[in-house]
DNA sequence: AATATTTATGTAAATATATTGCAAAAAGTA
DNA sequence: TACTTTTTGCAATATATTTACATAAATATT
């Protein structure tokens, strides 16, 4: 079962020897039978970087699922900065097939890798009990808030985020707000949600005077105007839930002649660097990836060195709200 | 110096018997020993996936340098969704540290995986030809365009883009022309210009009126802009390199009460999401990084499977223009 | 509580795998 | 052609892994 030397020879013509000397030869010479035999120990995966020496940093396995979008260049991004300023390197993995896979997937990459982060929105907690059973005592963690997290939690504080944006809006004298909402299944999503509304619950002078149910996307940002328009609100405080969904209910708003924020201010989430690109500039909260990538990365380590197997931990990152004009037109 | 049964042995103060026993049992039974064995064995770097069975899809490097920004998760997608049709698996890697160490880095992961598509800039002929010569006949190939290419490239047709766009300009019956120029480095800005330019050189009606040093940055298409208006220039077609710069070039025109396309037209290149949500709507050359993807990895699966050893191909991918309202009010 | 059963472990022998000395063959050089 | 250098296979040796067997520890049964 296990690949061999025997093998190489077998599938070269070469003998067992030959295949030795051309493996352990510390400079390559490029003769024909070296490069054939490397064809041939690469294709049957013969172990070539065995060597104590060679595995000094930590490998670290991004998992995600990959979506067009700034969004998931952002997260690679600060894990891809975080991984310079330490001594670990770390792999953008993800998960290209179906879910059924996934679990098995990401017990296999346990044995490639040093240690895991997951950013995986559709997992439910049976996926990480799973995981859990089959990785054993490994570090391995989500990027991603859960209502009962079964394994430890390194993410952004979004009902923060949320509650910051809500709070923002009374400060600007608003007391009729609205909400944009992302996808059902993502809690990351349902966090925002729950600070945003929350505010509004403590006070008796705020209100949530529509809402409408979203999927982060710029499209139904467009779908929401139209509902919105219908309604004919105005003087009205709307948390669009991220970017995107703002862009989308921005533009059309603006093609129905609306001016913001004179007629409504609006405010999202992630802080795209388009959100300064745009007109009006768009008051988002701002996510510091760089920042999970370096706390996640640490995290990992620790679990590597101290060998300790905890599970449910959360580390919450603070965000931040960037005021633009989109919701005050002084900034 | 290899990693042997004997190094965990020691590390975990078990017998070799135990750690071969705990590693070749098929069902982990997560007894505590097993555990430290398995935390021991990543920790050493001992090889645990070399059963030839488990290895029967290829994995491809795609090794890059990440920066901010929508254009390289648009890059990563295309490599994913292609993946998900293949039966090969890509993994994102990249360069963190300093150049000195990337070639060495690159045939280092030539161990590991059984193809890679380089996608660095800052790469020289002299860093492509150590890397063959590291990597013997092995399936490497670049995805950005060289004057002199040393390995086999498959790339988008960024020439013809930059033609496709001054062709549209005159047939918009534009005669002056303006230009941003990308980093000058990347040999795809400059491959794009040449387009341009020499669709502008090969008519002795059309002219280039004006230029501009930019950086492929939105910071530096506003600049762009304070130059241009110095010019007084009005009736003028601008290619801005890439789209980020336009975004900052129109910012700042409208802030100065500019209109386009009256004013002056303008067209990116690499159709961003955002050319759809900017006003105006940007006309954009659109690279499609799914097609470039499968080519890719269809190429990879060739050279694995026929062993061959050619260099300097070049595979072209067609891009196309897409037409908007930044130079077609009627678009 | 005493006994049987299962499980985990170490020792040492058996087996499997990798390396190397030596001689022959092949390739290169004068 | 004669000589040197390089590559290769065979077989011996060295190293690594697995397994039979005995023992100890843990668990279950009476």
């Amino acid at each position: 079962m296990r690949v061999t030397l025997k093998h190489i020879a077998d599938d070269t013509g070469l003998s067992i020897a030959t295949v030795s000397r051309a493996l352990s030869r510390k400079k390559r010479n490029h003769s024909n039978s070296e490069e054939q035999i490397y064809v041939s120990a690469r294709k049957l995966g013969y172990p070539l970087l065995t060597n104590s020496s060679e595995n000094q940093q930590l490998s670290i396995a991004l998992v995600m699922k990959l979506f067009e979008g700034e969004f998931y260049a952002s997260l690679m991004n600060g894990f891809y900065k975080a991984s310079a300023s330490t001594s670990s390197e770390v792999i953008f993995s993800y998960d290209a097939k179906q879910l059924d896979d996934t679990v098995n997937y990401i017990i296999n990459l346990s044995k490639k890798y040093s240690g895991i982060c997951l950013f995986l929105p559709s997992m439910t907690s049976n996926d990480y009990l799973k995981i859990k059973e089959g990785v054993g005592q490994y570090p391995i963690i989500s990027l991603l808030p859960s209502k009962n997290p079964k394994i430890d939690t390194v993410c952004f504080d979004s009902y923060r985020g949320g509650y910051m944006l809500a709070k923002h809006f009374e400060e600007q004298g608003y007391k009729k707000f609205g909400f944009i909402s992302g996808p059902s299944n993502r809690a990351d999503a349902l966090f925002r949600k729950n600070g945003f509304l929350n505010h509004i619950n403590e006070s008796d002078n705020l209100e949530l005077a529509w809402s409408y149910e979203g999927d982060f996307s710029s499209a139904l940002g467009q779908a929401a105007f139209a509902d919105f328009k219908n309604t004919g609100l105005k003087d009205i405080a709307i948390f669009g839930g991220n970017d995107y969904s703002c862009f989308g209910f921005m533009k059309a708003a603006m093609n129905s002649g609306y001016k913001i924020p004179d007629d409504f201010i609006i405010a999202g989430y992630d802080n795209l660097s388009f959100c300064e690109t745009f007109t009006p500039e768009l008051t988002s909260i701002a996510t510091d990836f760089h920042e999970l990538g370096k706390k996640s990365i640490r995290i990992i380590e620790s679990m590597v060195a101290e060998n300790s197997d905890s599970f449910g931990n959360i580390s919450m990152i603070p965000v931040e709200i960037k005021i633009r004009n989109s919701t005050n037109s002084n900034s």
